[in-house]
RNA sequence: GGGCGCAUAGCUCAGCGGUAGAGCGCUGCCCUUACAAGGCAGAUGUCACAGGUUCGAUCCCUGUUGCGCCCACCA
């Protein structure tokens, strides 16, 4: 374990200063739940409607209060609390809103496993009343836990407008919603065939069913007898007793003589109709198929089509209701009994098992579906879901990447209208009532409900979805026009996975569109991907590589978890996360920590104007140049979304720029003291302070402590927003270029020496009359050159970039590693030479390719002449080995 | 069955008509007083395959193969 208490030595017992204050090491956990603490308790995060600053707002995908934060939440908090705090610096008054949804189904389950374990009860057991009682006290005690993991987190959300799909509130806006919905027409009830799970005892929506390859069966079974006979196919012998007709292809030759008839169905004292319908693939199978409309969605249409009897065979529980020798029987039991008397009377045609078909499945609990002749209530999609089409055709709401969007309208396109009840106990109650003589009455939030006799409210509540898809305006006070609503409505971002782009992202804007007069809830809607394990592989219990983030944010911090999932999140595409680079990402934080610290100790300051250019050595006004053009970039990838650009762009600035190069430039002048010194500290205090700044949406923590010790202010998340000084010197830029060209090349040939990296060797730099004069302390100091003494004989000559460095290596030179480091650079020249003059000799590529091609081709062919003559000079130089 | 996407360094991914990039990993030397959670230097790619367009293709087009995802009423 890391001492963190450790203060840096400082030889001179001169640094009491603030310096001294922070240890070597970046210990994450030490400062973060006190800076977060500190930040709430500020109000830093809590928004004000009645601010003038223009509002940025965005909800929160509220999580299942079954939850706990995966790292799939962990990665879309992340880049929403970027983009909430960045706004925030920016000046607006920024709104990030949490919350949780009660997640009917999933809940009730939950609950219901942990009695059926705990008590060995069952709901039923303790009756509607009672149970829901347990659920609630079930969300009290573990619906807090994810709140705190977005703590630890560092989300900065407004804990003052935290809310829950069941609180009061959203529970008005619910019934508000569906009456207003019921009134116009567009809920209504309906006897169909739903997805039925016999399990979880409730009617579940399209989506809600996951299809998954089975292994069944597909029996040919002869329905009729003699000449009025035909071989049906199927995979569900046991709905055979519902059967009230057979359909085959209108243009069946096979079968014309049969439509119209009616065959007797075995196993029963029924005749059945053999009917024409266009459904029947006449390819597939016999070309004949056995319709049972109470228990298939296509048999349903047909026997609609056909007007044929709805005869029900299975009950809740999919257990057989037909009487006779099969009642009672389970689904799958049924159907093995049902072949095998079949097959005992000779009708079984053809077996062929096992036979692989998409079967449907409860997404909740993997029961297969039992598809249902069920009444229930739905919602007219027709008109909501062709607005919420428009509203992304017309422009008004973005989808990014873009290239998702036409998945969202495959969707709202086609969606067929939706199943809201549920037979569960968890969720709202559907608002209508039923009077004895056959009323319905639909109400809303405040009308008294009928007393009379015989009265009784629908037992049924809503799909956990009716109540997220009002998300953006119920939490916000809708049914009132109240004054957040009116500040924070339409919320900026909508940011989601898009796996639940049907779920929920479509249901918002349909219910958006239509509460609130066609405005939609968002202006954009920003889909990420998913987060994976480190080979790419999905995160499941199954596989075994599920990671719970709070383990990373134990071992590495959370700016590190942070960082890595920013630096992972490429618009729309999925997200690999691996512990390696959660450590790079901690190396990072702890990189930025010592370079500030390095500051401190060497006087930068953040007081006082800039000074002038003038007044500046080359590598300031070198870095102060970068800064505005990555001050400007930064700004365009936060704006796109694209946080991994943003952060790969501040990684390289930051390390590669600032601290590899910047601060190893002026140490030789922070050493020698003076105005340059000055000078200098001031512009890498400004530096630092952007480049915090910059940093401070992705990685809170770390910058927030390093920021508030450079400055001495109060916190960076109320600090304004960089903004590009416009200050730019490409004189400046070239000549550091040049000068990180010639300490490169010095440090290659000391390296293919083979000498100690700290071992001094006399130098003569001729520098000429080049603009490197000015930085020959700090190349001495960088290459470890000492000044050439009385009896310097230079033994190696390095001619780079224009100015020559020659080494006394005191006749210790490896000439051999010389002669190959120079052929290999003779043969990169040489191919380039060879190419440039290749495309050069084309006649249409000189003809054709625009002049600024051409000429760049020929600055290289240039380059490699000049890089060929200097190098074979060297080489000559060299004594034959 | 329909639609979409992806194949680039050992791994995970950027790039995209004009000299192949990053992170991690790997090799060598170094505890050079901000940082060994570090420094410096280095190695590694027929940019899946086959055609085509172009002066020029990793990039555009077509096809092939291999993956992945989404949708669908596969009796």
């Amino acid at each position: 374990m890391t001492d963190n208490s450790q203060r840096t030595p400082h030889s001179d017992g001169s640094d009491a200063a603030a310096p001294a204050d922070l240890p070597t090491q970046y210990a994450p956990a030490e400062v973060e739940e006190r800076l977060y603490e500190r930040w709430v308790e500020r109000g830093y995060f809590e928004a004000d409607p009645k601010s003038d600053k223009p509002a940025y707002t965005i909800v929160i995908p509220p999580p299942n209060v079954t939850g706990s934060l995966h790292l799939g939440h962990a990665f879309q908090h992340t880049l929403m609390d970027a983009l909430t705090r960045r706004k925030r610096m920016q000046g607006y008054e920024s709104l990030w809103l949490p919350g949780m949804d009660h997640a009917g189904i999933a809940t009730q389950n939950k609950v219901e496993q942990q009695l059926a374990e705990t008590e060995g009860k069952s709901r039923q057991d303790l009756g509607r009343e009672a149970f829901t009682e347990r659920v609630w006290r079930w969300k009290e005690e573990y619906g807090g836990k994810i709140l705190g993991q977005m703590r630890r987190l560092g989300d900065g959300v407004d804990w003052s407008r935290e809310r829950f799909t069941m609180d009061d509130g959203l529970s008005r806006a619910v019934q508000t919603v569906f009456k207003r919905m019921y009134d116009d027409g567009l809920i209504y009830r309906a006897e169909r065939i739903i997805n039925w799970c016999p399990r979880c005892l409730t009617a579940i929506s399209d989506i809600e069913v996951d299809y998954q390859d089975d292994d069944g069966e597909l029996v040919s079974i002869r329905y009729g007898e003699g000449e009025e006979s035909l071989v049906v196919a199927t995979t569900r012998a046991e709905t055979m007793l519902g059967d009230t007709a057979v359909a085959v292809h209108p243009d069946d030759e096979r079968y014309a003589a049969l439509v119209g008839k009616r065959i007797k169905l075995p196993l029963t004292d029924r005749t059945i109709p053999v009917v024409a319908d266009t459904h029947v693939d006449p390819e597939f199978g016999t070309g004949a198929v056995k319709v049972t409309p109470a228990h298939d969605p296509n048999d349903f249409a047909i026997g609609q089509r056909h007007d044929l009897p709805m005869l029900t065979v299975l009950d809740e529980r999919g257990n057989i209701t037909a009487h006779g020798p099969f009642q009672g029987l389970d689904r799958f039991e049924a159907r093995s009994a049902i072949v095998a008397a079949l097959r005992e009377q000779g009708r079984i045609v053809a077996e062929k098992r096992p036979y692989t078909h998409s079967v449907g499945h409860c997404s909740r609990c993997r029961t297969t579906i039992e598809p249902r002749l069920s009444l229930q209530w739905w919602v007219k999609v027709g008109p909501l879901a062709q607005a919420a089409g428009d509203a992304v055709r017309d422009g008004r709401v973005r989808i990014h990447p873009a290239d998702m969007s036409s998945r969202y309208f495959d969707w709202v396109d086609h969606m067929h209208d939706w199943c809201i009840s549920r037979q569960l106990w968890w969720g709202h109650r559907i608002p209508v009532w039923y009077g004895p003589d056959g009323e319905v009455v639909c109400l809303g939030p405040d009308e008294e409900p009928p007393t009379g006799e015989g009265w009784r409210r629908d037992e049924d509540v809503l799909d956990t979805w009716f109540s997220s898809g009002l998300w953006p305006f119920s939490t916000l006070g809708w049914p009132e026009r109240t004054p957040d609503l009116e500040k924070f409505y339409a919320t900026d971002v909508l940011l989601t996975g898009h796996d639940i782009i049907f779920f929920w992202v479509a249901r918002m804007m349909m219910f958006g569109l239509y509460a609130m007069d066609g405005t939609p809830p968002f202006h954009t809607i920003a889909l990420t991907g998913l987060v994976r394990d480190e080979h790419g592989k999905k995160m499941s219990k199954s596989f075994g590589n599920v990671v719970d983030p709070l383990d990373w944010m134990d071992a590495y911090g959370s700016d590190a978890l942070r960082f890595t999932l920013a630096s992972g999140a490429n618009p729309g595409t999925d997200v690999p996360i691996g512990e390696d680079w959660v450590k790079a990402s901690r190396n990072f934080a702890n990189k930025i920590w010592n370079a500030t610290r390095f500051a401190l100790m060497n006087g930068a300051t953040v007081e006082g104007p800039l000074p002038s250019p003038d007044e500046m050595a080359a590598e300031d006004r070198w870095i102060l140049s970068r800064l505005g053009a990555v001050v400007t970039e930064a700004d365009g990838f936060y704006e796109d979304y694209q946080f991994a650009k943003l952060s790969d762009a501040l990684y390289h600035f930051a390390w590669d720029e600032v601290f590899d190069w910047y601060v190893e430039l002026t140490k030789t002048t922070f050493q020698k003291g003076g105005r340059p010194a000055e000078v200098s500290g001031r512009v890498l205090g400004e530096v630092l302070d952007v480049l915090l700044r910059l940093l401070h949406p992705i990685v809170p923590f770390v910058t927030e402590t390093l920021w508030t010790t450079l400055t001495g202010r109060e916190s960076v998340v109320v600090a304004d927003w960089p903004a590009d000084s416009g200050y730019r010197d490409a004189a400046a830029e070239r000549e550091i270029d040049t000068l990180q060209q010639v300490i490169t090349e010095v440090r290659r040939f000391r390296a293919d020496q083979g000498l100690q990296p700290g071992q001094r060797v006399p130098a003569r730099l001729d520098l000429g009359g080049t603009a490197l004069a000015a930085h020959e302390d700090a190349i001495r100091s960088l290459l470890r050159l000492q000044p050439a003494g009385e009896e310097f004989a230079a033994t190696a000559s390095l001619p780079v970039a224009g100015v020559t460095v020659a080494l006394d290596l005191s006749g210790a030179i490896d000439f051999e590693a010389e002669r190959k480091r120079l052929t290999k650079d003779l043969g990169l020249a040489e191919k380039e030479l060879k190419q440039t003059t290749a495309k050069l000799g084309n006649e249409g590529f000189l003809a054709k390719a625009p002049d600024d091609v051409v000429d760049k081709i020929r600055a290289r062919r240039g380059q490699a002449e000049a890089d060929i003559a200097r190098i074979r000079e060297q080489l000559d130089r060299l004594p034959r080995g």
